[in-house]
RNA sequence: GGGGCCGUAGCCCAGCAGGUAGAGGCACACGACUUAGGAUCGUGCCAGUGCGGGUUCGAAUCCCGUCGGCCCUACCA
């Protein structure tokens, strides 16, 4: 539509598509989101982080949402005008990559690396404010050469180790997996139930690091959700007692067993050894050898998931050896059973029905006897069938008698000590960290086996290991070992020891490896002497702000943890923790379930963008609701954010058309003036507090107050209405960076919105002339007033009782007391 | 079995260091402008905060219990 003459053309709606090819060529050309490296540049440096994608396809809704939120986050601070580190990268090896390849007989770089163009295509369409020049693949030999110098330094360290072990293994994917990446018995990756075998993998002694793990979350704590960290703590599962040393008749050394309860162990009047442990096969009496492999058998047969039902029965078998209670010399029978697990503890236990309920559910079934130990006043366990765990004073415990259970436990730790019989100790729950896959697209794991040497780390100077490149398609069909023990002109190599011939590993490492440390190498992300300069490091690290799905609660996060203490450790970075906050967004759901092919209900980002525009996606995910909780997309609307938007678009195009930049706008419309400011600081508070929907609705509030002053108000040329226009769109830059640009450059400003024009509001337009004030008879509200907000507590008082209505809801009723909350409240009680 | 989070208008969500239940949006209804409008603008409608207790002058907000939904964890000795 053409407006009145005099004044220049104002369209009614902007044409998404030409501002997006527009800006997105003016940003690719001015990098206006490249962070400096200048030493002498004295803005205060932010270091953002979102997870970085894995290049599966073309991005797709839940992209949509978390980088948008974390590009909320890094907008924020340009806007500011500090200098901000904003990268981008890709996890890019794994699984179905070479899935990928065999299907197509091709090699899994070809589809990965064309999924990263297209996905990179789509991050610069979406207007993500990113650094470009930082750009890092974990699958390129500059990125995984670094992966496997790390591996050699932690090998130096005897924090990469081969053992063997039962270990997890997914039927489907033909690999070995962490215990991480088991979720409820199946693998975490592809649902396929997971077996147990037993083979000799590579591991991380992540153990080692459980206390400073646990210890450090501490410095977290407010800055990381909650319930992260209660995972954590829960996954790493600290528990302190005693280990216990219970000779076994028939056998030299002792067998310990790891109990919390080291108070009750005069209450023991059993033993169990897991089943599926080697000790229960070794500790087994000849005459029970038959029973006990049928038993054996009866519980191979069942799967994690059955084994581990609590309803199930209790099962064992009695193996016909006794051991010996170090306290008071009785002898109690050795059982073998399931529900003692092979890899926790010692996987052996004392057992005290009486204040177990496993343990008693056990002694029920076989009709093992039940002593208690600690009186607690309940029912007794042996009739009631519920095991006692509370407070309680000690009985039957000889020369602990009387005592309570609290001062029991470290009496008994210094007897066992005193006696060599057994010493207080902490266990976890962690395991070490299984990272050898028997997949090809993965970083080598740079070990060559020796027939003399033994395991010989790759010498730095012959890093990277590459993977051969004449494997491809079938060749990768996952066997059971890694397709890479195919390549023979590969494996077979001269020890770097002896010179002698050799073979190398081959296996890959988890992909876990890949991101536990990517963040770091965007500091310096084409160094070829070190995974990353430890000076830059120092300057941007740790990472300020790191967004991402709470899916990585576990995993990731905690590798990521590690890694960074053990480089502590050697000196590499100052610090001990890599993010100091994290953000987890939620997902992007489509009535009520997570969108999935079978169910139809996908909604495709591009499709989107094509009717709506970046501006309008980008703001319906962010103003769905807070950036923590799920966004179904049925519940939204792009239709009505291209609606404000438009009206957003409007409101600058008129102000834009109405007044020169640089007008002063102490002569403007008060009253929006003060709407202007007032914007101004609730966005600020609530973009601070990560509340961007709530940001967004203040910004809307602002738009309709100008366009109210435009249309019925002092009118678009108004000096307050060009400062409101402008603080739209530098507000709106956070959230819809194309219109944003646009009426920025439309109110005659030139360079980025986005950086470094965020506004701090005038305190005097902040501050309220007259305040309402809510006077309440018996907490019901009978009057308002409007008070100077710093009126006198006796000054309103009296007023508030001087008031008619007040009088008229007193009546008769004595006034007992007076509540006053100057100014905003009073409160009159009667009686 | 253990642990956590969440229940506020028809819907999505604000408000929560206790103090007028509503900022914003969707939907709906009516009206204005219009040849028309699924465009634009205006007006309106709608809950007493899942339920039951407690603390308090005062509770959506704090505490206890309970119901419902979601998530995590699961024989960890």
């Amino acid at each position: 539509m053409t407006a009145v003459s005099g004044e220049q053309a104002v369209s009614d709606s902007y044409d998404a598509r030409a501002l997006q090819d527009k800006w997105q060529a003016r940003w690719a050309e001015e990098n206006p989101f490249t962070a400096s490296e200048d030493p002498s540049d004295p803005r205060p440096r932010s270091f953002i982080v979102d997870m970085f994608p894995y290049p599966s396809g073309d991005l797709h809704m839940g992209h949509a949402e978390a980088f948008a939120i974390g590009d909320v986050i890094a907008r924020y601070r340009f806007g500011r005008g500090e200098n901000v580190l904003h990268p981008i990268g890709w996890d890019s090896f794994g699984l179905p990559a070479e899935n990928a390849a065999i299907k197509r007989d091709s090699h899994p770089a070809e589809w990965t690396y064309a999924n990263i163009e297209t996905q990179a295509e789509s991050f610069k369409r979406y207007g993500i404010a990113l650094d470009w020049s930082r750009r890092l693949h974990t699958s390129d030999p500059e990125y995984y050469r670094w992966n496997q110098w790390l591996f050699t330094r932690f090998f130096e360290r005897g924090l990469a180790y081969r053992k063997d072990g039962r270990v997890n293994w997914c039927p489907n994917d033909q690999t070995v997996l962490a215990n991480e990446q088991v979720v409820q018995g199946k693998c975490e990756r592809c649902g396929a139930e997971v077996e147990r075998r037993a083979l000799n993998q590579w591991y991380f002694k992540i153990t080692d690091y459980a206390d400073r793990l646990l210890d450090d979350m501490r410095e977290l704590e407010g800055k990381w959700p909650e319930r992260v960290l209660l995972m954590q703590r829960n996954w790493i599962g600290r528990s302190q007692g005693a280990d216990v040393h219970f000779a076994v008749e028939g056998r030299d050394e002792p067998v310990t067993v790891f109990t919390t309860r080291p108070d009750t162990l005069y209450g023991a009047t059993f033993f169990v050894v897991a089943a599926d442990a080697p000790l229960a096969e070794e500790l087994c009496a000849p005459e029970q050898r038959e029973a006990f492999e049928a038993y054996r058998v009866q519980v191979g047969r069942l799967t994690d998931i059955e084994r581990q039902s609590t309803e199930r029965e209790k099962t064992g078998v009695f193996l016909g050896r006794y051991a010996v209670n170090p306290v008071n010399g009785e002898r109690i029978p050795v059982w073998a059973a399931d529900y003692v697990l092979a890899d926790y503890g010692h996987g052996a236990i004392m057992a005290v029905p009486a204040h177990d309920q496993r343990d008693l559910d056990f002694a029920r079934t076989f009709d093992l006897p039940v002593r208690v130990v600690v009186e607690t006043g309940e029912a007794d366990p042996a009739e009631s069938g519920t095991a006692t765990a509370g407070e309680g004073t000690l009985v039957n415990s000889g020369p602990l008698d009387g005592l309570t259970k609290t001062d029991a436990i470290p009496r008994i730790v210094d007897v066992l000590a005193e006696r060599g019989t057994g010493e207080g100790t902490v266990n976890y729950r962690l395991r070490d960290w299984l990272l050898s896959r028997q997949r090809f697209w993965g970083t080598p794991i740079p070990i060559i086996h020796c027939p003399g040497c033994g395991e010989v780390p790759v010498p730095d100077e012959d890093l990277p290991v590459r993977l051969p490149d004449n494997l491809r398609g079938a060749d990768l069909a996952p066997k059971g070992v890694s397709p890479l023990a195919a390549a023979a002109d590969w494996v077979n190599v001269d020890c770097p020891r002896c010179a002698g011939p050799a073979k190398r590993d081959t296996d890959t490492m988890d992909t876990f490896v890949d991101s536990s440390w990517y963040y770091l190498r965007y500091c310096s992300p084409d160094l070829d002497t070190a995974p990353f300069d430890a000076g830059q490091v120092g300057k941007w690290g740790p990472v300020d702000q790191y967004v991402g799905g709470v899916e990585h609660a576990i995993l990731h996060l905690l590798y990521s943890r590690f890694f960074t203490k053990v480089l502590y450790d050697m000196g590499m970075v100052s610090f001990t923790e890599p993010f100091t906050r994290l953000l987890n967004q939620g997902q992007v759901i489509n009535q009520g379930k997570a969108m999935s092919k079978s169910l139809g209900n996908g909604v495709d980002l591009g499709k989107e963008i094509d009717l709506y525009g970046v501006d309008a996606v980008r703001l319906t995910v962010v103003f769905a609701g807070p950036p923590e909780e799920d966004i179904d997309w049925a519940d939204v609307s792009p239709a009505a954010s291209l609606k404000f938007l438009n009206r957003a678009y409007r409101v600058m195009s008129q102000a834009a058309a109405a007044s020169e930049p640089g007008t002063d706008p102490a002569s403007g419309d008060l009253e929006l003036r003060r709407a202007t400011h007032r914007t101004l600081a609730k966005v600020t508070e609530a973009v601070e507090a990560q509340r961007f929907n709530v940001a967004i609705a203040r910004i809307m509030e602002l738009v309709t107050a100008t366009r109210k002053a435009i249309e019925t108000g002092p009118g678009a040329a108004d000096p307050a209405v060009r400062e409101a226009a402008e603080a739209v769109a530098v507000t709106l830059s956070l959230f819809a960076p194309y219109v944003a640009e646009e009426g920025w450059e439309l109110l005659g400003h030139t360079g980025s919105v986005a950086v470094g024009n965020w506004r701090v509001p005038d305190p005097a337009l902040l501050v309220q002339e007259t305040v309402t004030c809510v006077v309440q008879v018996a907490s019901k509200v009978r009057d308002k007033l409007e008070v100077s907000p710093d009126i006198s507590a006796e000054e309103l008082e009296s007023l508030a009782l001087a008031s008619e209505k007040v009088r008229n809801s007193i009546g008769e009723r004595q006034v007992r007391k007076v509540v006053v909350r100057q100014p905003k409240l009073v409160n009159i009680v009667v009686g």
